[in-house]
DNA sequence: TTTTAGTGTTCACGATCCTGAACATTCTGC
DNA sequence: GCAGAATGTTCAGGATCGTGAACACTAAAA
């Protein structure tokens, strides 16, 4: 089965699908560091020909073997492979109204940019109508997610922790903990949100 | 050399800095897409015992063939290792006045949350006094990142494109391009942003 | 009950990783 | 020029991965 990249072909031109540059990758970020081969693999634990082989795209590296050389950076492998996601540059600003609305009903989602699946971050401008719940059931997905009141108040829940914020108050904690919001004011309440990775 | 991990222990338990529970993890995934592992295993072109071998932590998959794997989910090796990286939950709330300082002079930069290491994502309210200028020197970094304007002008600069922006427009790209953000308006503009991964 | 289809687990074996050591090359200092 | 130390590369071999096939179990259908 064909696994090694050919890098003289150039590693943009490959067939992301199947494979992945990791050699280039790696090569990048031990320069970055003002490193050698056996300096890092002397931090990482690994010998110099693993460096070597890895960063020749000669083989392909275990996860664990591959964590233990960023290690040495150090650098996490969310990190590292956040670096392979980034595909070509799309246009880079947005109206205010060209954001892509992705709610419904008392509760607006606009959203930074369409197509979320080549990104590493959503980022939308919430807007919840008075009286505006994201429901009973509190919500749960992977990953991480943050926020900033601009206008009005807002309840928001998470886990067994209920607050209610206002402009300039903020919010951030990890998706998978159960979480609500609910304007419970009489005035519309916006917010900007992110989360990591794309959940919609 | 020990590499797997004794899920028996508690996974939460082991130690971070050298091994990984990539086993529990892709259960987690494998389970909220609904597959069984010999579904998964066909559609990532893999055979179903790897699966098992992985999720029992009985073996040390490549970066290759983990790739495989989760391309039949689909979810990028990123969005993997990104669940890995949350930590303890610390407090999800906060104060307008409890943001951290972290620019100075013209440029404010109040971040969400104190302790970046162990985060995906880094939210700041950025605010920008008349003339403030992020520098001639276009400012290039690892990663992607996004925001939207609140209040007043910032004219930003990525690559070789110029936009004014105002209330309610926004901007997303990756974060090695350069960039430049300045404040050419006579009013203080302020705007809410995130980037992966944290870079200060 | 028996059959069929589904689940996850285990095992022998060929393919590959990763090491330890040698090799080739390029510098720097003398 | 020649030692010395640094760089990255290559190679044999033991350790491990990943496969293909069998196994054990459960649930639903005949």
């Amino acid at each position: 089965m064909f696994r090694i990249v050919n890098t003289k072909t150039g590693p943009g031109d490959m067939d992301q699908s199947t494979d992945i540059d990791i050699g280039s990758r790696l090569k990048a970020v031990r320069l970055a560091a003002k490193l050698s081969q056996r300096e890092l693999a002397r931090r990482a634990g690994v010998t110099n020909a693993t460096i070597s082989l890895i960063e020749a795209n000669q083989m392909n590296p275990s996860v664990g073997a591959l964590k233990r050389v960023l290690d040495g950076l150090p650098m996490s492998l969310a990190q590292f492979f956040a670096l392979e996601d980034a595909p070509a540059a799309s246009k880079p600003f947005y109206a205010a109204d060209e954001l892509v609305e992705v709610g419904k009903g008392k509760i607006s989602y606009r959203q930074v940019g369409a197509d979320l699946r080549s990104r590493a971050l959503q980022i939308l401008v919430e807007r919840y109508a008075p009286g505006a719940d994201t429901g009973r059931v509190m919500l749960r997905h992977a990953g991480e997610e943050g926020g900033v009141v601009v206008r009005g108040r807002l309840e928001v829940t998470v886990a067994d922790q209920v607050r209610v914020l206002g402009p300039g108050d903020a919010y951030y904690f990890e998706s998978d903990q159960p979480h609500r919001f609910r304007n419970i004011g009489p005035e519309p309440c916006e917010l900007i949100s992110a989360c990591t990775p794309p959940t919609f």
